[in-house]
DNA sequence: CTACGGGTTCCACCCAAGTGGAGGGTCAAG
DNA sequence: CTTGACCCTCCACTTGGGTGGAACCCGTAG
């Protein structure tokens, strides 16, 4: 299989295929006699697992990581596992810190439809911004 | 006012201040004979301006097209309320699909402790994440 | 034969928002 | 007169995940 097939397989550019090479996350596959990357089957199932680590929300890095124990005969999940639990947390702190900064955006853009547009006059600053301590 | 105590003003670095000035979120200052920058306190306030802003999450960028507007003369904060409502839109999809990534992970979690370590011995991926189509 | 749609390498560049450091100049105090 | 804290410019580097392009090679269909 040429790259750019492996790549149509598994929705990523023949590009890609190559930066994650170059990043040690795939092997290097085997070479025709004209030098074109040749892949097998195994190679688009890894290809395929990055894609759904990836798509978990895990990085490139902890994707090799896991790849990386799995190669040398890891024979545990508890690394994936951990992994994955500690992701968990992770997307918890940010949905948290989301959720206020959501709520005070909202409250800054409710607020900012009631006041005068013309006192908005000042060269280096919007008065729906920032000025609390004081004017309003 | 010197670059270093207008940045402890504001709480920013020297260095943020001269990048900011690079990418034209600050004007020039004036120099002193010895090439110093000499600041205003108009500067003090559309620096803060640009913290503040910066903490409601906009980025440099859209600051720069707030404090343009506002240098041009434009007296509506319009423009700062579209912007800051469709940061309230952006941050509601990024809840959705950090809630949606928690959802599968988490499930993915408690499913991996129920798995079979010895089981998981392809290097080329690894039981835990993905393979939902077929095996499990 | 020649065009065209692949493939190859390598180097540079993108986004954001800065930070680090080299190699200098300036200013006030001791 | 020297020390130390500032200041100056300029260039490179950071993180993550790639993308763009140049310059070249390969294989096949018309």
């Amino acid at each position: 299989m040429k790259i750019g097939q492996l790549g149509e397989r598994c929705g990523v550019t023949a590009k890609t295929i190559r930066y994650y090479e170059s990043i040690g996350l795939l092997d290097e596959p085997a070479r025709t006699a004209s030098g074109y990357r040749d892949y097998g089957v195994e190679a688009a199932e890894r290809l395929r697992f990055i894609r759904d680590a990836q798509a978990t929300g895990l990085t490139l890095a902890e994707i090799a990581s896991v790849l990386e124990l799995k190669g040398a005969g890891e024979r545990s999940c508890a690394h994936t596992t951990a992994l994955i639990e500690s992701h968990v947390a992770s997307i918890d702190a940010q949905i948290e810190q989301l959720t206020a900064a959501r709520l005070e955006l909202a409250g800054l853009a409710e607020r900012s439809r009631e006041l005068d547009p013309t006192a908005c006059t000042d060269p280096n600053r919007c008065q729906v911004i920032g000025h609390e301590r004081g004017t309003i």
